[in-house]
DNA sequence: CCCACAATTTGCGCACCACGCATCAAATGC
DNA sequence: GCATTTGATGCGTGGTGCGCAAATTGTGGG
């Protein structure tokens, strides 16, 4: 379940700083709203998270990179969660659950995503690291499947679909007028791609309706 | 097919311009290797382009932008194409085509998509063309399908798998041993999606195999 | 407990970049 | 032809990313 138990007491520190710089930028961006970015500079980031700002451009490279930190170190985990389903589980089943599971706990940040979402740059940087859950995502499909990624499409094309769900999801669920919780705005995105990934009987695309 | 004919004289050279800039912005880029995007500079880009600097900067706000420009517009367009295919088509067979013309005319350049899909920055901008895409294709996809997209995912995450299937092809398509033309990956590619938008039968998930 | 070693933080400086503003030239409309 | 609109250019400024070296702090051996 955790790889590499005893944490350093240097890497302990090291996330923590990482995760303090994060979180001052991503606060910070929420404060100025949507239109504010460029407003946000990066002497109050670093001050905001107690470190110098030659030390925040040692973690990040960009203040879109830190405010989606969050996010980007989430997704990277979404392989491992699909891994830890139990292995007799059908494919679209394990899926919706590890989603399900590992975007839901806690339940995100509706600020924090909505200013992700609704701000181009972050929607760009936020797009970057879905995309880089992918790999993993895809190379966790295809050892379940016992496919050969390097031979045939399935695994990334699925992962890119799933991710692209779950981007779906996200704005659905931010969307005013939305009631829904986040869990079942995922699972009715995933239904609409996931029927692909089954080869054993017919599929009626569920037409759900929404608030 | 083209919406607003007479091209004003300015319009036309704007568009030059911004078509030149990006240009030279991405040959440079490809000039210089995925790992020397830093030393592609502003000026070099303008000169080439024969512009001032100020001028590149009143088209495009950041070097990826200009290089990844004739992507973004390329993929702008993906809707409209889907749009302009028979209202009779079944929609998978529409979204097949549509895509399959839209990115093969011309054939992509080789050297210039593995110049933007092996670098990270480039690859987030491209990220963020792809995306744009999205908006107008569900439109698209709702509108031909009868669709409420505020009441039903299926044509926003339909587009993105579609997206999402489009960039894996292209990465499929630039690996090193690949001989099969972009539109027969394409095919395949979007075979892994596009049976989730049908419901008149059973499908047999291809399992192609690609050397 | 003390010391040498490694890793991290920090300050400084430089090159570069995005952008506002004012100005100039060219195209457009009458 | 002339007034106006629109894009191109030059300049100045604030801000950023990053290389470099010194200071600070954690780590392991005697």
């Amino acid at each position: 379940m955790n790889d590499g138990e005893a944490p350093d007491l240097r890497t302990r520190h090291k996330q923590a700083t990482r995760e303090a710089i994060g979180a001052a930028a991503l606060r910070l961006a929420i404060e100025q709203g949507p239109n504010g970015l460029a407003l946000v500079r990066v002497n109050d980031i670093a001050a905001a998270a107690g470190v110098s700002p030659r030390t925040y451009n040692n973690y990040f490279s960009s203040r879109e990179e830190a405010i989606c930190a969050f996010q980007a170190d989430r997704a990277r985990r979404l392989g491992a969660a699909l891994r830890s389903r139990p292995a007799e589980e059908p494919l679209d089943q394990a899926i919706t659950a590890a989603v399900v599971g590992h975007f839901t706990t806690p339940e995100p940040d509706r600020a924090g995503l909505r200013m992700i979402m609704s701000t181009p740059e972050l929607e760009g940087e936020a797009l970057k690291a879905f995309t880089m859950a992918e790999g993993p995502l895809a190379e966790a499909i295809a050892e379940r499947t016992g496919t050969d990624p390097a031979r045939d499409l399935f695994p990334q094309v699925t992962a890119a679909a799933v991710a692209g769900a779950v981007r779906v999801a996200g704005r659905c669920w931010l969307s005013p007028g939305n009631t829904d919780p986040f869990a079942a705005v995922l699972r009715r995105a995933l239904a609409h791609v996931l029927p692909a990934t089954r080869s054993d009987g017919p599929h009626e695309p569920p037409r759900e309706t929404q608030g």
